[in-house]
DNA sequence: ATATCGATTATCT
DNA sequence: GATAATCGATATG
């Protein structure tokens, strides 16, 4: 049985500012975990903890969407730092990522997997689970597809907006909390560029999206 | 436990 | 026309 291994959030939560996006995608994407994102629903606020995402470096990346330079799609990467890039993919799934480094560079974070804080019902209902045990919990957001669905994020609402402001009602807070021990492997599911360690992750945390292979 | 596969569509060649 | 930064279901050991 899962057991939640971060402190709660605090009562204030500030969001992350615009500099912290305008860096590296692989340090954004490193000190993005442990954060918190939140977004304010009429009736209740959803929260997770990140616990896993992945660093794409723009178009020297060949696994970047940015690779071929700018598309009417991939726009909001080459735009300035901060903001939802939301695609689709496989005909199925939305997947959630943070434009990072100044305007004109196109890398970018994407989130992969969050340990649920808040609003559990909410995501609950959004992914049609019914919780019926803490094991319940691990399908809820460990997976860029679930997280965006449990969250209620699609790229009609959310490709653009701007995830530095509070008032976007989608955001990423800090409320302190740093993990202690973070592992880097390869990114999943990618043909070009496979080997390079550009997935972080909270060591040990049980909602990451697939378990490490042990050696 | 791991492996394979079908769904379903926007985007790019 | 092929592919894709996925998920959930099914098959098999």
């Amino acid at each position: 049985m899962p057991r939640t291994r971060t402190p709660k959030p605090s009562a204030t939560l500030p969001p992350l500012d615009r500099g912290f996006f305008a860096r590296d995608p692989r340090r954004v994407a490193r000190q993005l975990l442990g954060k918190i994102l939140v977004h304010e629903l009429p009736k209740a606020q959803l929260t997770a903890r990140i616990v896993e995402v992945e660093a794409y470096l723009g178009q020297e990346d060949p696994a970047a969407h940015a690779a071929a330079g700018r598309t009417l799609r991939n726009a909001v990467l080459f735009g300035p730092p901060g903001h939802a890039y939301v695609y689709f993919i496989y005909g199925n799934h939305y997947c959630l990522n943070v434009s990072c480094e100044p305007e004109g560079q196109a890398g970018c974070v994407l989130f992969r997997a969050a340990e649920p804080l808040s609003g559990i019902e909410e995501m609950a209902d959004s992914r049609g689970i019914v919780i019926s045990g803490p094991k319940d919990l691990l399908q809820l957001t460990s997976g860029p597809g679930r997280l965006c669905q449990a969250f209620g994020i699609t790229r009609e609402r959310d490709n653009g907006r701007d995830l530095t402001l509070s008032a976007s009602t989608l955001w990423i807070g800090d409320d302190g909390f740093s993990p202690r021990h973070v592992v880097a492997t390869p990114r999943v599911g990618i043909t070009k560029a496979a080997d390079h360690p550009l997935r972080y992750l909270v060591d040990g945390n049980p909602f990451v999206s697939r378990k490490l292979r042990p050696k």
